[in-house]
DNA sequence: GACGTCAAGTTATACCTATAACTTGACGTC
DNA sequence: GACGTCAAGTTATAGGTATAACTTGACGTC
């Protein structure tokens, strides 16, 4: 409504030129300026209503300060969805601007927003996947600062924030063995060659951590399933059914878990008092809700997002030139909820 | 890495003025420049990879294009997260970039996002909610193109989006009348005198798709839950302990109905068998993936998403001043699963 | 053949900011 | 008292685009 305030109309106000209210209102150096005359040119600014045209120090400057952030599916995905909070939060503690853009895995689409983004002289970028997976950055981010999410990046020149899958699964492990089992299973959500760091990793930790407390891997208590609640309903009674059934399971991800609740309902078996389980991803709307409620492994996707959007501001500030690009682990914190107990004593 | 190419680039390549290069790269109107020439220029752009530079462009126009989305939870709850999805969808339909910022329903938060975004010279806005309920626009705002999503606007001078609660509430109670239920429950997901659209929405719905079929409205069997999935539990019991127990529950959330399932299972009630229910939200996690699948009303975020940049976009194309607000309601799709059948034959 | 009309461009300018380069006057120094 | 130094500004300019206003030459008309 009210006519645009320029700096020249704080500076007309204020008695001074245009030039001595850039220094004064800019983020600057400005102790070129008499603190009467900033005083002066602030309270002008005040008063006036002044806000700065970002559009014309993007034009000056030659780039945005708005952040751009890419994902195949990220930003909409129940799954992911707090990842972009995540990176929005932390742009704005610097009060930056973040820009979404969902693929949807689409590589026409993925240029047109690269393009589109480019033509706004954005020159930060967030890559993000939906899942944890290899990606190929576009090459017409390659120049710029770009951190992948969620994602390897398979060039590595790129920096990466992911979770710490095989942490994560040893520490799912690690505190079934706290408890005292012995005979833990586990469900995974795809086979090993697939390469997925989710599957892979997750199992890796699990391998480990039985190792470090001195225990055999037994194949027979390792299977793979979809990911699905099926799949974890189908691969409990499977285990249930062995001579020597599993006192605990670990889930790779919480619908998987949840499918062997149901199992282990219908079997008349109780969680936690016969079987412990854990599982993986606290998926609230699931892990929070069944009965018991589901001990799980979280996925630090808000966590992630700020990580992401840390990098590219320290990256700015410090700015470093070759500086080699780093893989980041976030570790998976564990939510402790009802679903693990001690072993019954058998004999 | 290369050098920027601007208009004046591609003009002394085509041998044109800049001037020309504007027009005919321009959206408006070009029939000044004859073919042979807006050729030329449009060649030299391709092969110059010429990029126009969106910030001198909003410098000069007084505006950006991008839209503004502002929620206070939205872009990121696992709930309504395909809102911003199908917001940014539109928005790309046209080329639009979104920035999207997260309020957390802090005031301040929410005044620093709006000048942030002023300054970017936007000055189209989504101003969205992550439940329905009725919301006040940011002073700042009022001047320009807002459109409220899932919510209602306060002052009734904005657009607003948001689920048709009452016909979904009808539509659901609907569902379970064609297959010959006449004793239906509600569980509602809060008091009536809460003034929650949701509530008294689905509510109303239910009531109306009573009366006309031509059954009473019985209070007994209407009770108000929080909406988690244990009052759904709690008050199936009761419910089902009724000296004429209903021989279907409509459950205004997935939550509760997922409670309800419980309940059942417990009572060694199978559904639909001996009770059928319908949801409401489409909570994929959820309904999905309940035994058996939940028949469900699905809340039709991304559409809403859409519909509220597609009416940012049209308000913009026609360039009406005055035309009054409206307030638009999306029908909520039934989504039918396995909870619903027809009733046993008593007697 | 003087004039109007039209097509196809071109010239000039504004949008708002940040900063390099310059100015001005006061003060200190020997 | 000639000169250097410094504080506190100011002037001028660039950054890329869109468009209003102007130019130029060809053609048609009476």
């Amino acid at each position: 409504m009210q006519a645009r305030v320029t700096m020249w109309d704080v500076a007309r106000a204020a008695g001074v030129s245009q030039a001595t209210a850039s220094i004064v209102l800019g983020a600057g150096d400005n102790s070129r300026i008499s603190k009467e005359t900033s005083e002066r040119v602030r309270e002008a600014a005040r008063t006036l209503g002044y806000r700065r045209n970002e559009m014309a120090k993007a034009l000056r400057e030659g780039y945005s300060t708005i952040i751009g952030f890419i994902g195949d599916r990220v930003a909409s995905s129940p799954f992911a969805g707090s990842i972009v909070e995540g990176a929005q939060e932390r742009a704005w503690d610097d009060e930056r601007l973040l820009v979404v853009a969902n693929t949807e895995a689409d590589a026409r689409l993925e240029s047109a927003a690269v393009e589109q983004m480019l033509g706004h002289q954005i020159r930060q970028f967030v890559y993000a996947s939906m899942y944890n997976r290899a990606v190929t950055v576009p090459t017409a981010l390659r120049t710029y600062d770009v951190v992948v999410l969620n994602a390897q990046d398979v060039s590595g020149q790129a920096w990466s924030v992911a979770p710490d899958e095989v942490r994560g699964g040893r520490e799912a492990t690690q505190h079934l063995l706290d408890h005292g089992h012995r005979r833990i299973a586990m469900i995974n959500i795809g086979e090993l060659e697939s390469g997925l760091p989710a599957v892979t990793g997750r199992h890796d930790g699990y391998r480990e951590a039985l190792r470090d407390a001195g225990l055999t891997y037994s194949p027979v208590l390792v299977r793979s399933g979809g990911g699905g609640t099926g799949s974890g309903y189908v691969r409990t009674h499977e285990l249930m059914a062995l001579d020597e059934p599993p006192t605990a399971i670990f889930c790779a991800n919480d619908r998987t878990a949840w499918g062997a609740l149901q199992a282990l309902a219908e079997l008349g078996l109780s969680v936690p008092g016969d079987v412990s389980i854990v599982g993986f991803d606290n998926q609230e709307l699931i892990a929070a809700e069944t009965r018991p409620g589901l001990t799980t492994m979280s996925l630090p996707f808000r966590e992630m997002g700020r990580t992401a959007v840390e990098i590219l501001l320290a990256d700015e500030a410090e700015d470093r030139p070759g500086q080699p690009a780093r893989s980041i682990r976030v570790p998976c914190p564990l939510v402790e909820r009802e679903s693990v107990a001690s072993p019954r004593k058998v004999r």
